[in-house]
RNA sequence: GCGGAUAUGGUGAAAUUGGUAGACACGCCAGACUUAGGAUCUGGUGCCGCAAGGCAUAAGAGUUCGAGUCUCUUUAUCCGCACCA
């Protein structure tokens, strides 16, 4: 504490007040560099393991470091856990708040295409920037543990992990149709797309056909539905995640083909379905256009020309052209027919776009009565519509929901439920058919034709077909190209380092080739919180006594834009490695929230084509890093959208200069009233309360009505004052810790223990409650805290307006609820 | 279409979970003061009305002594997903 000590050499408040007598204006700019300082020189924010304490992690996510700067929004969220972070090391717990950069990224990489920069280059410009942004903040993160992804020291375990995957089976190569980005001329995950658009450029996405590294999250689907129970995630996190895997329950059921005549051939269609209970009320069937069958019956189709154009024509169409074209197309496979198992009738078979390839078997028996899709389809192409389901109209419409079996066998009177049950059964005992579970996520398409990425650590050799890079050789370095654009027949612009490419087979020694992709954006980020618990280390990831003092991760807040993508992948990550025994626990968060964004003034996103970005740099320097760090907090609900507003703003720098000015008023002999005792009480829990419920917008508003009360008051007791300043600490830490030290503290009020608060001070002695007449407000009357009903309801019945109301009306029933409400029925 | 929200003064929003609607701020109005600062301080400010009083939480119904809060219906806005059989 060297530091502190040189910088305040009085031991009390009055000297102190004396000396800073002069200055009136709160000086936010040197106090808060000053400040900054003294903790980095202090390594106040530094954690280490203590198994004496109980720890606690609390992450937000890392921001990818741009070439614009910290945008406004970032500190909402860095704030928010900030002030969680040093309220829980102030009450005492061993807290882990640390701050990295995501650093690889199709933005640098741009960049680097425009102007030749290296990415390396701007990426680290890009990360001091963040940094001393992100510093001049005040936030306490242990800077000691920081990182980023491209640095080979951290990706060498990205890489590691990779190779994990690819000895359980779970990394694949696997040639299939992709969303490729014509213009970043890349491949996308399903994630990646929006709306049938890049979600990067904007560009439309085709399809392309393209071997890809795959990560097998599917097999995860279920896990990572169930264990969202273990967790604590706001409902809204939990039911996206839910919605993206999709998983639905139903069947597959296998469908015999036959020719015209119904003579079987050898060919058997599987169709899935959700609802094998409609089976009776199928009267045609439809497979996708892509499906294998289509080719191998080829010959046999008597339309066999239009089919082949058909199929040609989907082929080229784009996923958005696909998706958004919603008027059914179809061509009917003629000569050849679909034999419903249950009931041997012979149904027509199409082509249609409508049936996608890639869920389910890419084939489905089509109802239309109850499928609204079949329904439509039926009508274009006039195919009978059998109701098998009581209930709607189904002249007008399919009727989906549940509703009495007819025309079903022997399901006729059964419900929903019940025939599901009775057909899946039905289809297992005379074998053409099975109960199934689907998922509408796909795997995870894990390759980049890109250069700012980690280099897959994989080999193809002739002879032995792929093999990882030997562990020991890892990391394996991104090479230097000259030439960072990606090619047209999709490689990667790693193909052009001709050096690099050649290798030894690690297996049989013989002449290999590099795998030349890279990986996605969201690897980096899948682990980096398993790296904060050991951020140096370079025999393992992380330690095992690290990650078993560290992990979980007891609050993680981030965007709502990251529920799907990162979430999914992180958590899928994690079980992974839980599954290999690197870590105890199959979930890494336990709790996870979401910040709203932050708007404009305008209400638009903040953009520079608009013209209508804030930047932090400038209200730091305009207004200081405590007001605008309690501005955010103050802004509005912390989960919902706010807009931005320099009025707003300017309203929070007059409290903290009120705070600030406050301290001229203070006296080591002041007396404290009953009344002032409660005002501080009832702060205190106030406080405390609506942090840990992440009302930081309500917990501000205490503090300032705690402020106006010290305001009124003509002499503060220190202890008023200093139960202020720790309070404010967590929100305005430059500010709590000058006034701190002015009050003659040799410490840092970090390290102080956060005040606890007594409800039984805190209760008011006094309380006025309302009075009603028939539910409507007549008055207000003043009672003892602990007034008898009988006490309360006599002086309520005296307030001049309920006696007047009262008069020559007869009184039926007195309500009265002590402390709340007296109401008179009359 | 499916899923998830949200709707309260001129504005951002509170409301102890069914008990005085509008805390805390912004803005505005009036006044005070000054070394003119990004000032500060005092008072006022949901709407109608001189007042008594009445009306007010997107709209409509319901439950209740009592509803912003619970139930049903409707509307609007935002965010995801979207031909997932």
């Amino acid at each position: 504490m060297a530091g502190i000590a040189r910088y305040n050499g009085k031991n009390n408040w009055e000297e102190w007040r004396e000396e800073w007598k002069g200055e009136d204006r709160y000086n936010f700019r040197t106090i808060e560099k000053k400040w900054q300082k003294i903790c980095e020189d202090e390594k106040a924010y530094k954690v280490d393991i203590d198994h004496q304490k109980e720890k606690f992690y609390v992450l937000v996510e890392f921001p990818y470091p741009s070439g614009a700067g910290l945008h406004v929004g970032h500190p909402r969220s860095y704030t928010a856990l900030d002030v969680v972070a040093r309220k829980k090391r102030m009450q005492g717990l061993n807290v882990l708040y640390p701050m990295g950069f995501d650093a690889f990224g199709l933005p640098a990489e741009n960049y680097a295409i425009k102007t030749g920069v290296h990415p390396a280059v701007s990426t680290k410009a890009n990360i001091e920037n963040f940094t001393r942004q992100l510093k001049s903040l005040g936030f306490s993160f242990d800077w000691d543990r920081c990182f980023n992804t491209c640095d080979p020291e951290y990706y060498k375990w990205t890489q590691w992990m990779f190779i994990q995957f690819w000895k359980h089976g779970l990394a694949y190569k696997d040639k299939m149709a992709i969303n490729w980005c014509p213009s970043c001329k890349v491949g996308l995950a399903n994630e990646e797309v929006v709306n049938g658009h890049c979600e990067r450029c904007g560009a439309e996405v085709v399809r392309k056909n393209k071997e890809q590294w795959m990560l097998a999250i599917t097999k995860y689907a279920d896990r990572l539905i169930d264990d969202l129970q273990k967790v604590d995630f706001i409902d809204r996190v939990k039911s996206t995640q839910v919605n993206w895997i999709g998983r639905s329950e139903g069947a597959e059921l296998e469908f015999e083909l036959c020719d015209e005549n119904g003579q079987p051939l050898a060919q058997k269609m599987v169709v899935y379905t959700t609802r094998p209970d409609t089976i009776f009320g199928a009267t045609y069937c439809v497979m996708a256009p892509e499906h294998e069958l289509v080719a191998q019956l080829a010959d046999r189709f008597e339309n066999a020309a239009e089919v082949k154009q058909y199929v040609e024509n989907a082929a080229k169409k784009s996923e958005l052209q696909r998706t958004s074209d919603t008027a059914k197309t179809g061509v009917e496979l003629k000569g050849v027919k679909a034999k419903n198992p249950f009931n041997g009738q012979l149904l027509p078979v199409f082509i249609s776009d409508y049936v996608l390839t890639g869920y389910g078997t890419g084939a489905i028996m089509a109802v239309p009565a109850h499928d609204q899709r079949d329904y439509d389809f039926a009508k274009v192409f006039g195919l009978p519509i059998v109701q098998v389901l009581d209930g709607g109209d189904i002249s007008q419409q399919a009727w989906e929901e549940d509703g009495v079996h007819i025309n079903s066998g022997f399901m006729d009177g059964m419900d929903k439920k019940q025939a599901m049950t009775a057909a899946i059964h039905y289809a297992e005992e005379h074998g053409f058919g099975r109960a199934k579970v689907n998922f509408k996520l796909r795997d995870w398409v894990f390759s980049r034709q890109r250069y700012w990425g980690e280099p897959i650590p994989m080999v193809y050799c002739p002879h032995c077909g792929w093999q990882p890079v030997p562990e020991d050789q890892l990391p394996l370095r991104l090479p230097d190209v000259p030439d960072y654009r990606p090619n047209d027949n999709g490689e990667s612009p790693l193909a052009n380092a001709t050096e690099w490419l050649k290798t030894t087979c690690p297996k049989c020694g013989g002449e290999a080739r590099r795998e030349t992709d890279v990986m996605p954006n969201w690897a980096g980020s899948s682990w980096y919180f398993l790296r904060y618990c050991d951020p140096h280390n370079d025999k393992e990831f992380a330690s095992q006594e690290a990650l078993d003092y560290w992990m979980n991760v007891e609050w993680y807040n981030g965007g709502m834009e990251h529920t799907t993508l990162h979430l999914l992948y992180s958590r899928f990550w994690h079980k992974f490695l839980y599954d290999c025994g690197y870590v105890s626990q199959p979930e890494p968060y336990q709790k996870r929230t979401s910040h709203g964004m932050i708007l404009a003034s305008d209400g638009e996103k903040m953009s520079k084509s608009r013209g209508n970005v804030v930047n932090p740099d400038d209200i730091v320097d305009n207004y200081g890093a405590d007001t605008f760090r309690l501005y955010e907090m103050f802004i509005g609900p912390f989960d919902q959208v706010a807009m931005w507003s320099e009025e707003s703003l300017n309203g929070v720098y007059r409290f903290v200069s009120r705070v600030y000015a406050l301290f001229q008023k203070v006296y080591a002999d002041a007396v404290m009233s009953d009344d002032d005792l409660r005002a501080m009480h009832k702060c205190i829990l106030d406080v405390g309360e609506r942090i840990d419920q992440m009302k930081f917008n309500t917990a501000v508003s205490s503090l300032m009505t705690y402020v106006n009360h010290l305001a009124g008051m003509e002499k503060i007791p220190a202890p008023m004052y200093e139960t202020l300043l720790k309070l404010l600490a967590p929100f305005t830490p430059h500010l709590a810790e000058e006034m701190w030290a002015r009050l003659g503290h040799q410490s840092l009020i970090v390290a102080e223990t956060w005040p606890i608060g007594d409800p039984a001070l805190a209760e008011e002695q006094m309380v006025t409650l309302g009075v009603q007449m028939n539910g409507k407000m007549r008055g207000t009357i003043t009672v003892a805290k602990n007034a008898t009903k009988e006490e309360t309801q006599s002086v309520a019945l005296q307030l001049d307006n309920v006696a007047r109301q009262i008069e020559g009306k007869e009184v039926k029933k007195i309500i009265v609820v002590p402390g709340r409400i007296v109401n008179i029925v009359v």
